[in-house]
DNA sequence: TCGATTTCCTTAGCACTACTAACTATACTA
DNA sequence: TAGTATAGTTAGTAGTGCTAAGGAAATCGA
């Protein structure tokens, strides 16, 4: 049972303190996202193309985890604001090839390397056995962050 | 420098996993609200009402860092689907008081125990040196989701 | 090989949530 | 009390998600 009111931060339980610090920290994100003009639907999609070089509407798509019209939209106003190309896919008619431009490149790698900093300029705040717990800690966590299987 | 492609995540420098670790996480949260049928905005009004019991449009839009306007419509919508009340503030003829129905307190308290079990069940499938490890880090990184002071 | 099916993508239309600009009504203050 | 500040709303625009429906190319099976 849950009380009400509910309790401060600091005394919640730990797993509640880590999904919260996911949420607050994921808004601080989005807001460095927003600076630099991308919405973060533009950003995850810039990241995907940023990894894989080329891809076509559905494996963006399937990426985002989104529905294919969903990314039609977006390659098509990403396209249109000058930050990625579409090209007919030579090896299958029905299919289009998507790729980066570099002002694209640019922009991206622009903010992933604001982000890295802000994560990396706190860190070095730190004393080095946080520091250590923090890379055993996002080890351990890292299957948390995937997704259990999609049905197929 | 960024080399292009981008590296595998596992390699990437500590900082940069940290930041995916939030991204790919935060997503699979709003996984959660979303197959309870909230959307990221309704859920995090809700938490702010079940904290604060009773709250304005002007403070629900400070807390969720949200223009009035949009604040409006928001609670509009969400009275409208039976998830809170308006009532004149009684202090503030231009004011409204916003509460949660008792609907949305049990939903609300339901999704956050979704999220905490996910949390709690991932946490106890890890040994005990990667916990203490967990607990450290994110009390550490508390002060990292903090948003600095917003400008007066 | 030809018809049926599947796949890839698009169009159309709806829902939700953000924004700014402009407005009303109430409260405060000098 | 006149002027200003504050609380909230309305109106209009943009972006992103969805489903439904459909065209065109690829593939499969008889």
């Amino acid at each position: 049972m849950l009380s009400n009111p509910i309790t401060p931060i600091a005394e919640r339980p730990e797993p509640e303190r880590i999904y919260l610090f996911v949420q607050h920290f994921g808004r601080r994100l989005r807001d460095i996202d927003a600076r630099a003009g991308l919405t973060p639907a533009r950003f995850s999609a810039l990241a995907s193309l940023r990894i894989h070089g080329s891809r076509n509407i559905g494996e963006l798509a399937a990426d985002e985890r989104v529905r294919p019209p969903s990314m039609t939209r977006l390659v098509r106003d990403m396209a249109r604001d000058g930050l990625l190309v579409r090209t007919p896919d030579p090896a299958d008619g029905r299919g289009v090839l998507i790729e980066l431009t570099p002002t694209a490149t640019a922009l991206f790698d622009a903010v992933r390397a604001e982000k890295i900093a802000l994560v990396a300029d706190f860190l070095r705040t730190l004393d080095e056995p946080a520091r250590a717990a923090i890379t055993l800690a996002f080890a351990a966590l890292d299957d948390l962050a995937e997704p259990p299987e999609p049905p197929p």
